[in-house]
DNA sequence: CAGTGGTCTAGACCACGGT
DNA sequence: CCGTGGTCTAGACCACTGG
């Protein structure tokens, strides 16, 4: 009989994660109960315990009581996107990145914007259009909206110099966004902006932000031609 | 002085979460150790570890030995996106799917397939070319190869019922994927595909599988005009 | 009702990494 | 060195839920 020193969570996780791979335990199939697993490891139930709850979390497998963890039928892959500075994007690229505030106008909020975050309509907003670019090349456009109320000092604030994308990290480092991605036509100003024909196909993300649930900011974020965005899962 | 009597680790998880958002611990600040939490909650240590732990996952602390544990500087946000399936999508829309074979050609992978998931030059490759509805209108366009060394019973599998993906799924449930987004201009096919004039804009997601290193497929799929794909984080 | 996972505890040992 | 987080343990009680 081999006998396993080495418990850890992270073995029992991966030898379940293997079984599960290798059709020991097929999709559907129900799996031994922590304290079975627990004996046959030789460790705590704490530990098979622990192994299962990641693998729970990364949806391969389901839990409930007294029914006991069952293999998942259809595993719902998620892949993590990283939503980084422009800054970021660009010097992870080797690239060197620059800024620049293209326009600023303290203004009432337009109908659009007031549904699409949920501000009560004529809410003073800050609108900004800022360019970045990557060794001198346009990288993206960025129609950008602050909620004043939300957050009083961005009217002060010197966009100038600091991307509001950066100076809104910093002054609500902890909130939570809606993110959409779509394909759009540059129009002219878009094609004058990025350097390339009107009509080009481009690649947009917007966000929507919020903190306690009261609208920060809207942005919507056109990228040069050709732009791709990668993850992983 | 109040006294808790609900401990648990979501509590702590959660006022420390609403420390970190009230500024209570600045950006870069050290919080107390596990065990003077502990002590401050009223709790076991492992307990203020879970929670510390749950928010390290997200990304909200960092943590390091002897030197504590810190609230995050610059949090590096992460937006979850649904990988599902064609007929969830369209299914999630309250729109009727359809699904269409349009070509399949069992042939040597050609150059660029073989450098983008890395197969030996000249392998085998089942290509599938598939149409997806919702509602009789044109959902997206899938190009997809498949490995036939890595999935064998593909060359055999009648994709004129069943969708590559949904195939695939149930036969290499668990693997590991590269995904990139993209804007694309319709060429002539897929303007026919989609149902719209040569040059629209178009979402564009590419997708490399593996299996335990193997590489399995890889699907490039055109959405139609207008296609959002959404997130939130 | 009874079996299963969910969670907590008090204590322990270890590994890492500043000082 | 030695404080900090990382992890394990053995045992306990609870909450949910299927039969």
């Amino acid at each position: 009989m081999p006998q396993q020193k080495r418990t850890g969570f992270q073995e029992v996780r991966d030898e379940v994660m293997r079984r599960i791979e290798a059709r020991v335990w097929e999709q559907g199939a129900l799996l031994p109960a922590e304290t079975d697993l627990a004996e046959e490891f030789g460790c705590a139930r704490a530990t098979v315990n622990r192994a299962l709850r990641e693998l729970a979390d990364r949806g391969v497998i389901d839990r409930k009581r007294k029914s006991g963890t069952r293999v998942t039928l259809q595993p719902v892959k998620q892949a993590k996107l990283d939503i980084a500075t422009a800054r970021r994007l660009v010097e992870d690229r080797n690239a060197a990145y620059r800024y620049a505030l293209v326009s600023r106008h303290l203004q009432p909020a337009p109908g659009w914007l007031s549904s699409q975050i949920g501000l009560s309509p004529g809410s003073e907003v800050l609108h900004l259009e800022t360019m970045h670019y990557a060794d001198g090349q346009p990288f993206h456009f960025e129609d950008r909206w602050i909620n004043i109320a939300a957050v009083p000092e961005s009217a002060d604030a010197d966009f100038g110099a600091v991307p509001p994308g950066e100076w809104l990290l910093a002054a609500v480092p902890f909130s939570n966004a809606d993110v959409s991605f779509t394909a759009t036509a540059a129009d002219d100003a878009l094609a004058q902006y990025l350097a390339c024909p009107s009509g080009t196909a481009l690649f947009q993300m917007e966000r929507s932000t919020w903190f306690q649930d009261a609208p920060v900011t809207f942005a919507r974020i056109t990228f040069h031609p050709g732009y791709r965005m990668r993850s992983r899962y």
